[in-house]
DNA sequence: CGTGTGACGGCGC
DNA sequence: CGCGCCGCCACAC
């Protein structure tokens, strides 16, 4: 799979209600110091034709560094609607809401890191 | 091919 | 503590 592949798997699997970090999807596939390509990737998700939930991807303080680039219902609405709580563009209690993709997923797909040496 | 461009993060001051 | 620098890397052009 490609980076963008591997980024897109992993944000689809984000549950509602919970958020994760640029930092920390850029580390699971296999890119640990390239989070800001995590967000590129983001940038171009709405033009995938299955839902990628991209509001559920914060900053590592929670912050909604990416609320620019939403269209129609902000980035904060539709955290809120799935009931999480937001100040000033950030989630407060983030460490309850973080959903870490090392320990919520259990197996990858074969291909995941086909072309990565790890 | 070369280069510019970021929805970031870590580290130093 | 906050702020700013810089490494990062996939892709468009």
């Amino acid at each position: 799979m490609t980076f963008i592949e591997r980024v897109y798997y992993v944000v689809r699997l984000i549950p509602p209600s919970r958020v994760t970090t640029y930092g920390m999807i850029a580390k699971f596939v296999g890119t640990p110091k390239a989070s800001r390509m995590v967000g590129w990737a983001m940038n171009s998700s709405h033009k995938q034709e299955s839902f990628i939930p991209a509001h559920r991807v914060v900053n590592r303080n929670g912050l909604l560094t990416g609320k620019a680039h939403f269209k129609g219902k902000s980035m904060a609405s539709r955290l809120e609607k799935e009931g999480i709580v937001i100040e000033n563009d950030q989630i407060h209690n983030l460490t309850e809401l973080l959903w870490d993709p090392f320990i919520e997923i259990q197996e990858v797909p074969k291909d995941f890191y086909k072309n990565l040496d790890i």
